[in-house]
DNA sequence: CTTGACCTTGTAGCCCAGTGCAGGGTTTAT
DNA sequence: ATAAACCCTGCACTGGGCTACAAGGTCAAG
């Protein structure tokens, strides 16, 4: 397929595909005759693996170092080295979660601290004041956090 | 205090702190007689939910329009703007902590996939060993990467 | 056989979030 | 009273991650 179906199909721009190969992220495709880009199924799978990761906040460096890992093509002395750096994410992973639910607790108590203070009546023209139960999303934290660092 | 304890406090340069007084996140703290700023308690506080919430990846314009609710500061038409915003919020918390979730379950479905397959003693000297169970790991990852996206 | 949509390379520019001077002034310890 | 350690402003620069543009080549439709 040509870099534009590639690129649409997961959800980026064709610039950034280019990026992503200039940057040793993407290896270089085949090329047709007339020398277009020309990629493979596999392709796709790989760049909707490299955009997931960066929605999750990896760095470029970072995800250059993960992907032959997750397609399991380096071989010699990688075993350890690839033990290592999954304890060293999920590590992260797990602290990430735990400064992500007292973020929410954080937020949490605003609310409540804005609920409590009945609102002066000057506050508001009208406006049903304040949101419904936000859902209890900390306690949901919470537990996916616990969940993640087993 | 000065402005190197505050930044020590919270463990970012000086230079950093300036900046965020530059771009408005944090407010012009007093001065003394020499021109020095002098911040108070409050202004730590502040500067470590500002820390936090770059840390989790929230851009400085998305905490500039935070950090005055959370500073319950802003009334007026605030109350129903602060529970949406709040709202919304935790909800991509949330999102980024399954997010987060999921992909140390990948992590970990490689690993197990590394470590099932006894690392064979050819593969220290031989390049072409190559993880025998790579393709497996893969499809789990496909798999575990489907679940994601809906 | 031309028009328009695609592709190529290369280089330059953008935005964000800092970081690092230069060229000064102030405070504190010895 | 002098050195070290701080502080000030302003401006330039970095690095990451794209993004746009120029100048051209390719290809399918009308």
């Amino acid at each position: 397929m040509r870099i534009s179906e590639l690129a649409g199909r997961v959800g980026v721009p064709a610039s950034t595909v280019r990026y992503y190969e200039r940057i040793g992220l993407l290896t270089m495709p085949e090329r047709t005759e007339s020398g277009y880009r020309d990629y493979a199924e596999d392709d796709a799978t790989r760049l909707l693996f490299i955009t997931r990761a960066r929605r999750m906040g990896l760095s470029c460096e970072q995800i250059a170092e993960l992907v032959p890992i997750w397609q399991g093509s380096n071989c010699s002395g990688a075993h350890e080295r690839v033990g290592q750096l999954i304890a060293q994410k999920k590590e992260e992973i797990v602290e990430r979660v735990a400064e992500l639910s007292r973020f929410s607790a954080q937020l949490d108590s605003v609310r409540a601290a804005l609920e409590a203070s009945a609102p002066p009546p000057a506050c508001r023209t009208d406006l049903s004041c304040c949101v419904p139960d936000a859902g209890n999303a900390g306690a949901e934290l919470i537990e996916l956090g616990r969940k993640a660092s087993r």
